[in-house]
RNA sequence: UGGGGUGUCGCCAAGUGGUAAGGCAACGGGUUUUGAUCCCGUCAUUCGCAGGUUCGAGUCCUGCCACCCCAGCCA
């Protein structure tokens, strides 16, 4: 089955047609992805961004992007440019402008008092401390506050005070007024909006209140007419305060909220606050460093926004949560790319190899496809040439069984070009080996060779006309399946320190002089490539490998 | 030990009382000038466990067990 059949049929689509069938909301779908702008998005959002613009989608609706942005001090600018371009890049439309929870905050805190004087809020001056003692405990119920009858003009004038700045940051909050021994420790009265002197990056000094997100989110959900509010599973418990605000506020419109698993993915992290640690503590060089989770870095490493959907259209959408094999996310990228990527070869390890029998100063072009399977992808030039670079790991002195490369007086095919055999092997005063001087076979060009097999096909390129570039080789982030599973051991503890392997000096065809920034490359027989842009320098690309190639050799050498 | 969830192949995942889809991985075989791709085949008498209802149960009932989330003036 491809990819692209292999459509999402989940039990939010199912709860959605049902609620379609019952009339609900005049059959209309509108659906939102709200993240907050204190970190990069990474792939467990592009789960969350694929379902809420794919059920939109589905359902001709609309999926608005909403930044959730009340809590200031830990978001910026910087953020929100990020997180528009990742959605965006992803190939996402959403309804309308970008909207911010900060549109809304006159909106909420008009709707603060008037739960304030329907009696159902109140303003409290117990301290976090005293707060926390008050809220009872897992298995015990809490107590009411000191301050829960206050009267309901004093809420109001202590609100407008606390608006006002008239007083400190923490000394007040404004609570709803629900139930102190509620088994479910969200309804204990939960803080509506507290006080926060601090500058927000849209609404500037406008506020030093600012609300909390159980009685934000239900509120910008409404004023966006969104019919079905998805979010992660932790948030199940908030669902009856969810709904509470909705039915004690006079709400515009009635969302429904429907809770999913979030992504978790072996062998990696999904938290923003940790991807941050690795970004502050300097494990990875920024958040769109290639080796992170996060959309900037696959997009820099090459991963393309119709991988990511097709995986998140094969990893399926459930209340289940389990973890995700990375080999899902590898299968996605090798899928779309092998389709589409352009080849090329690229000698990693240089190896000199002469040609004994060409003669010196000559030079021929050799015609090779772009792509085995798809002529449509045209044609691109080799020069072939006495002197050539091939790998070292495809010369064996003493080759293993099953040895399909090049070894002593052994003939091997130059991929695209002649069959060579091994003549002589040059050593320098160390005993490393520095060259091989082999003998091609002019009559081998497109032909197979006349009474005796080639061992094996290997890449090369022209040892003169060949370019100089760097790769950059990722492996996984950490050596640990499931790094952040035990609370008591530190993640950063789990790094895989040979995350990154940088090889300077290696050589790619010439046809690469100057390679493109938008398209992927397959480097034949090594995997895929992109082109980074903020490493390569002129007449010197730097590419990120985005993935290898499936290796069963290498996998049954294990 | 309070509340809320979840348990179907090594991993992901369909399944809505009628006799266990699909994908990933793995393993065989074929094609191949990428040890790639592609193709073909194998891979759950059984659905966390134990009872029960039913002609019939992964689906309904009862009881266990395991795991996840919740006691931020974070989201």
């Amino acid at each position: 089955m491809s990819a692209e059949s292999r459509k999402a049929n989940n039990f939010i689509q199912n709860l959605i047609e049902e609620s379609i069938a019952s009339g609900q909301h005049q059959g209309k779908v509108v659906t939102r992805f709200p993240p907050e702008p204190n970190g990069y998005l990474h792939i467990g959002h592009a789960k969350s961004i694929c379902l809420n613009f794919g059920i939109a989608e589905t359902f001709d609706g609309d999926c608005t992007l909403r930044f959730d942005d009340t809590n200031p001090e830990k978001e910026s600018q910087e953020y929100i440019d990020a997180i528009t371009r990742d959605v965006s890049w992803l190939g996402c439309e959403w309804a309308g402008e970008v909207r911010y929870a900060s549109d809304y905050f006159d909106a909420i805190h008009d709707f603060a008092v008037e739960l304030i004087e329907k009696g159902l809020a109140y303003v409290c001056a117990l301290t976090a401390d005293e707060m926390a003692e008050y809220r009872g405990t897992l298995t015990e119920p809490g107590r009411n506050s000191p301050y829960r009858d206050r009267p309901v003009e004093e809420n109001l004038r202590l609100f407008r005070e606390m608006r006002e700045g008239k007083h400190d940051g923490g000394s007040l909050v404004l609570r709803a007024k629900i139930d102190m021994a509620s088994p479910n420790i969200n309804l204990r009265d939960p803080i509506l909006y507290r006080i926060r002197f601090a500058s927000h990056h849209q609404t500037g000094d406008k506020w030093c209140i600012y609300p909390m997100y159980d009685f934000t989110h239900p509120i910008s959900d409404a004023m966006e007419g969104v019919t079905h509010s998805l979010c992660t599973l932790e948030f199940e418990d908030h669902r009856p305060l969810y709904d509470w605000v909705i039915d004690n506020i006079s709400a515009p419109c009635k969302p429904r909220q429907i809770e999913f698993a979030r992504l978790n993915l072996n062998y990696t992290i999904t938290s923003k606050r940790k991807l941050k640690r690795l970004v502050d503590e300097g494990f990875v060089e920024s958040w769109d460093d290639p080796r992170m989770p996060t959309i900037s870095g696959m997009r820099r490493r090459g991963y393309t926004p119709r991988s990511l959907r097709n995986f998140c259209d094969m990893i399926g959408v459930n209340k289940a949560g389990g973890i995700v094999d990375m080999g899902m996310l590898e299968h996605a990228i090798r899928e779309d790319l092998n389709a589409r990527a352009p080849r090329a070869m690229c000698v990693m390890r240089p190896l000199k190899v002469t040609l004994t029998n060409y003669p010196e100063g000559q030079s021929e072009t050799l015609t090779l496809p772009v792509h085995p399977q798809d002529p449509d992808m045209g044609t691109r030039e080799a020069p072939w040439t006495r002197t050539l670079y091939i790998d070292r790991e495809d010369f064996a002195e003493e080759p293993p069984r099953k040895w399909k490369r090049l070894a002593p007086d052994q003939a091997v095919r130059l991929r695209g070009g002649y069959v060579m055999t091994c003549r002589e092997i040059v050593r320098d005063d160390s005993g490393e080996i520095v060259e091989l001087r082999c003998e091609y076979d002019p009559a081998t060009l497109g032909v197979n060779p006349d009474g005796y097999k080639p061992n094996g096909v290997i890449h090369w390129v022209s040892a003169e006309e060949s370019i100089e570039a760097d790769v950059y080789l990722y492996d996984r982030l950490f050596n640990h399946e499931a790094p952040d599973s035990d609370k008591d051991v530190d993640f950063v503890t789990h790094i895989n320190n040979e995350n990154l392997v940088v090889k300077e000096n290696v050589r790619v065809e010439k046809s690469l002089a100057e390679p493109r920034s938008d398209i992927p490359y397959q480097f034949e027989r090594e995997g895929y490539f992109f082109l980074d842009g903020q490493r390569s320098r002129d007449g010197r690309p730097a590419f990120n490998r985005t993935v290898t190639l499936r290796d069963s050799w290498a996998k049954a050498n294990k």
